[in-house]
DNA sequence: CCGGGGATTATCT
DNA sequence: GATAATCCCCGGC
């Protein structure tokens, strides 16, 4: 297993980024505890011009501060008052591009991850969906900003094999308030994985 | 000092 | 697929 170099996340594409890191492993590390997942389903967010962005139009505030910060940056925001949301940043510094983290499937730690979320046995739900996978690996908003290359939240890759044919994609989930933006194929996913979150569109 | 946004989830049908 | 639950924190005044 192989740590993802900086320069993965230096790429200038974030839905190429989105798509290439489908098959990655996310893994956290706190109080000595390892938890991981492979990814199984992204979303790209693109800097200023996607009105789905918290960036749009390069809207930026302490909330959204972190999309701004240098390529391998974690980006973890608060939705509907309780749910984490995991985010790797890419591009350049003060590009806000981001992909978020939709989907993993557990690999180490389920036990820790089940106490975690209060959950009785390993199910779908235990990492589908962006505010379960978070939960499931300890990862909180105090997290934003940290640098993957360093800190305790980083993605690697392994001898897992992976063709474009099994990579789904579909329009984003829950952005229907960014109009025609909503529609664009920014969601990719592994074809078949019961941890994706919502029924593939087409 | 409020007002409200917000890239969700669980739990029904 | 519809709906209710849920709440912190930013930002504008």
């Amino acid at each position: 297993m192989k740590k993802l170099p900086l320069s993965f996340y230096q790429q200038k594409d974030v839905v190429e980024i989105a798509r290439q890191l489908v098959g990655k492993i996310v893994l956290t590390n706190f109080d000595g505890l390892t938890t991981s997942g492979r990814i199984v389903e992204t979303e790209a967010y693109v800097a200023l011009i996607d009105k789905a962005s918290h960036s749009y139009n390069g809207r930026r505030t302490a909330k959204n501060e972190h999309m701004y910060a240098a390529a391998g940056t974690a980006y973890v925001y608060i939705c509907y008052g309780m749910h984490q949301m995991l985010n790797v940043v890419t591009n350049n510094e003060d590009v806000p591009d981001a992909i978020l983290i939709r989907a993993i499937e557990p690999l180490e730690g389920i036990d820790e991850m089940l106490k975690r979320t209060g959950k009785k046995q390993l199910d779908n739900t235990l990492t589908r969906g962006p505010g379960n996978l978070a939960k499931a690996l300890g990862i909180f908003k105090q997290h934003s900003g940290l640098k993957l290359m360093n800190s305790h939240i980083n993605i690697y890759s392994d001898d897992f094999y992976i063709t474009n044919d099994l990579i789904g994609s579909s329009k984003r989930i829950g952005v229907e308030s960014a109009g025609p933006d909503s529609l664009l194929p920014y969601r990719f996913y592994l074809r078949g994985n019961k941890y994706v979150s919502a029924r593939p569109v087409k």
